[in-house]
DNA sequence: ATTATCTATAGATCTATAGATAATGC
DNA sequence: ATTATCTATAGATCTATAGATAATGC
């Protein structure tokens, strides 16, 4: 039985790697359309391919591959923001964040609404995670923008209520997709815009 | 047996009335927190200071306390739009716009997660309501301010994604609140300062 | 008489395990 | 020999109903 959280753990053979990755794929898939207690096992092994009994091999039961997965995708989640550079040109490196967001939303939204339904549910599977690896990652990112503001560089306002703003503002495209969906029904733009907007709408409150 | 959908249905007694209303607010409570399928019987009949059975003398099941619960809610939901008022000054109606629904955040959180839940996993339940009842109001509010800014009164912009960039901005505070208690760890002015950068985003914006 | 509530439980769904069998790698 | 997979099923959880009993309103 290959132990997804102890030490020693010889090394994973080929077949583990990839079964691993297939179940996790779809936990993916299962887990973003129907959050951690509407999805079930079964609809798991479907996706994967596999047996049920057959998943419980690889991932010692739902919560296991539930964390396993949220945590193997928070990097990434995070990586927009690890790239904003305090060598950049302030309004330009925020701009860029911006779109790397947007960009995020639209080609990984099932990975957005993971995060979103984990959030709204109170975090109870990530809480530990966010305080050691984003509230850091946060914070430094927030006296960043607080130096580009007190240089001069950027028109001041609350950093913390503008990365809010931003993720607020991008993820909304994947997150309630749904709504987006019903509310532009017959609209011939539909999905477009939203790029030029949103630099509009943070080139305003920003530029000097 | 009262029934929920039917036509005739004599008059609701007092009984029927308080109860009824008191599962509603149990429901409000688990759904909220824990979403449709997250969400138990049990718990709401606990909540409400019920039996399980009782839970389902009033109501015909599960899904029609909270399709009763998510129509209950919507008009409510809706009140802030609809009050845009076309007689008044464009930036300070939107502004007021944009206050009333963070007003609405911060004082029904419950409501917000309930709908940003449904959403989320697709509305399954609301889409027909939201339809019929969001969409027409969305187009007709979305020409309002199209017409402002037709008249130079408003900045030009997207009407559609300043609707959607307000929403999201504003209902942030309330659905991802676990995510910003983590960040704002050991934070002296924690919770404080979103309306007057709210107001700064949107009049950086709008402003003519 | 009608409305409201309770106890007991059926029946469905779901996670997880036991234990046997097949496939793979030295 | 070890790793991977399968069948069968235990056991927990949950929605919903049956049917009896208590409370309420003419």
């Amino acid at each position: 039985m290959p132990d997804s959280s102890s030490q020693p753990a010889k090394k994973p053979s080929r077949i583990q790697l990839r079964n691993r990755k297939r179940i996790l794929d779809a936990a993916l898939e299962v887990f973003s359309r129907d959050g951690f207690r509407g999805a079930t096992l079964d609809q798991i092994a479907a996706e994967a391919g596999l047996s049920k009994p057959n998943i419980l091999y690889y991932f010692d039961g739902k919560e296991d591959i539930h964390v396993t997965l949220l945590n193997a995708q928070l990097d990434t989640w995070l990586d927009p923001m690890l790239a904003l550079d305090a060598k950049g040109d302030p309004l330009t490196e925020i701009l860029a964040y911006v779109q790397r967001k947007l960009d995020m939303a639209r080609q990984f939204p099932r990975e957005s609404r993971l995060f979103a339904g984990e959030i709204l549910r109170g975090a109870s599977f990530m809480a530990p995670y966010l305080r050691r690896d984003f509230q850091p990652l946060f914070e430094a990112k927030c006296a960043l923008v607080q130096d580009w503001m007190d240089s001069g560089r950027l028109q001041a306002c609350d950093p913390q209520h503008l990365m809010f703003s931003i993720w607020a503002t991008t993820q909304h495209y994947a997150d309630f997709a749904a709504q987006i969906e019903i509310l532009q029904a017959d609209k011939p733009k539909a999905g477009s815009g939203a790029s030029a907007y949103l630099r509009q709408l943070f080139t305003g409150l920003l530029k000097v």
